[in-house]
RNA sequence: GGGUCAGUGCCCGAGUGGCCAAUGGGAUCUGGCUGUAAACCAGACGGCUUAGCCUACGGGGGUUCAAAUCCCUCCUGGCCCA
């Protein structure tokens, strides 16, 4: 497959520093790197979307690297951030990297059986630690000037801003990031840079340093970032919570719902994005969600592959059909097997027997399942209708016993349209 | 170091002595409509033992019957000067 006609296909290609850099990728030979935020021990969606691009050139036969950025995130990319992040401590970034070094290698064939294409993971503490201030100064920060720096986009909206200041430490950031392409260059051969939309700045410096320092040409290429409608950033789940690629931190069931729930206008997009469908299947689907978006089968198509290739299909399949019967049936005409694994994601808790044969007030309920962060707030659900046992709507006044449960002991108390919690009597 | 402006609820931002748990917008949440979308409409949005009480307007102290609002001081930030 040619790899331009596939990225634009696929709506991939923001901008590139040179369009022939397209011919080198199609034949394989090139050593290419993304760097990304070790900010966690796990990835989470937004991740992926890098990380599919590298799959998908390293699948055309070129050597992927995975930059982790544990040195730069010792300092922070101020690119369109309001204020400064935070610092990590050296601890905690060597922690998250090792986290994150076993979720790749489900996406990055990291084995010496991918000869030339072998990826690797590098983490850029392991330079930017060591390198002496003078050196750094001497080799890195004799290329650029100041008057080019503050007229970098990133730089300049922070400079522009009232009430925060741009740190020097901040101000730096885009010279340890060219150092960063440099020495890939140099010491692994790598020309090209990727990225989303907001690191053109970066990367074209990168690229600068490599011409500079060494004469030879660099390419950088960027890909759109991903927002969803209303403009707002891709990735975080309802309560603003990040969508982990650790099962533990995000259940591929909350993926699989996650996903499905895409906009349309989004799916046909994160369709192209995150699977490695064909043109034809995907044509396909665009074709379907115009005719009858009601059915989904974007997002249906879209879920069941990301969760796949980050789960399993094992555990697609259990999330799809999970979502189906949660969703399309009524709890109580499925029989216990069944139902208790289509609960078995979401987070529970035991109560006793007596307690419950007592009838417990719904407001406690709620409270002491986590479905409402203080009484008061549970108070506002229920006057507002938006609490449930079994699928039915919570009487505000009326005590919840053991009559309505499942089975004899098991109660669904949902809030909202997503939020469940499953009560276990013993 | 000097001058000056600012710091309000998740965010932005009104409020310059009582009518302030604090206008407005955004985010978020719930309900409605739908397709478990989007858009739109309605409501909610500090806490509690909820017709009441408590905690809150950068921190601390003070004036006053009464302070987010006035005074002192400290902290933090922007801008200008040195």
């Amino acid at each position: 497959m040619n790899v331009k006609d596939d990225w634009r296909f696929r709506g991939l290609i923001h901008m590139t520093t040179d369009d022939e850099v397209f011919d080198r990728l199609s034949a394989g030979t090139v050593t290419l790197y993304v760097g990304f935020d070790p900010t966690a021990s796990s990835l989470h969606l937004g991740h992926l979307f890098p990380l599919c691009n590298l799959r998908r050139l390293q699948i055309a036969g070129n050597a992927p690297i995975a930059l982790a950025g544990g040195g730069t995130g010792l300092i922070g990319d101020p690119s369109y951030r309001d204020v400064e992040r935070p610092l990590l401590t050296r601890e905690e970034l060597d922690a998250n990297v090792a986290g994150i070094r076993e979720q790749m290698s489900r996406f990055l064939d990291f084995t010496p059986g991918a000869g030339k294409a072998q990826a690797k993971l590098l983490n850029n503490a392991d330079w930017l630690t060591t390198i002496g201030l003078t050196d750094f100064l001497r080799d890195v920060g004799k290329y650029f000037t100041v008057n080019q720096m503050i007229a970098k986009e990133s730089v300049k909206s922070r400079l522009d801003r009232e009430d925060v200041g741009l740190s020097f430490t901040e101000f730096s950031y885009m010279l340890l990031q060219a150092y960063d392409f440099l020495r890939l260059h140099l010491d692994h051969g790598c020309t090209l840079q990727l990225g989303g939309s907001d690191q053109w700045g970066n990367i074209t410096i990168g690229t600068e340093l490599v011409r500079k320092a060494t004469g030879h040409a660099a390419a950088g290429l960027t890909s759109p970032l991903l927002l969803r409608a209303d403009g707002s950033k891709f990735g975080k789940s309802e309560g603003g919570e990040q969508v982990w690629l650790d099962a533990a931190r995000t259940s591929p069931f909350a993926m699989y719902q996650f996903l499905l729930k895409s906009e349309d206008a989004n799916a046909l997009a994160l369709l192209r994005f995150f699977t490695f469908l064909d043109h034809e299947v995907i044509s396909e689907l665009d074709a379907a969600t115009n005719a009858a978006p009601q059915e989904r089968r974007a997002q249906r198509a879209l879920a069941n592959a990301v969760v796949a290739m980050v789960h399993g299909e094992g555990a697609a399949t259990k999330a799809e059909r999970a979502s189906d019967a949660l969703f399309s049936e009524s709890i109580g005409l499925l029989d216990e097997s069944t139902f208790l694994e289509v609960v078995a994601d979401a987070p529970s808790s035991t109560w006793s027997r007596e307690e419950m044969a007592r009838g417990v007030d719904p407001i406690e309920l709620l409270v002491k399942c986590g479905l409402a962060s203080s009484k008061a707030e549970a108070r506002r659900f229920l006057d507002q209708g938006g609490a449930y046992v079994n699928n039915v709507r919570l009487d505000p006044v009326a005590p919840v016993n053991l009559e309505s449960a499942l089975y004899g002991r098991y109660l669904v108390v949902r809030r909202g349209r997503h939020q469940l919690h499953l009560v276990v009597v013993a």
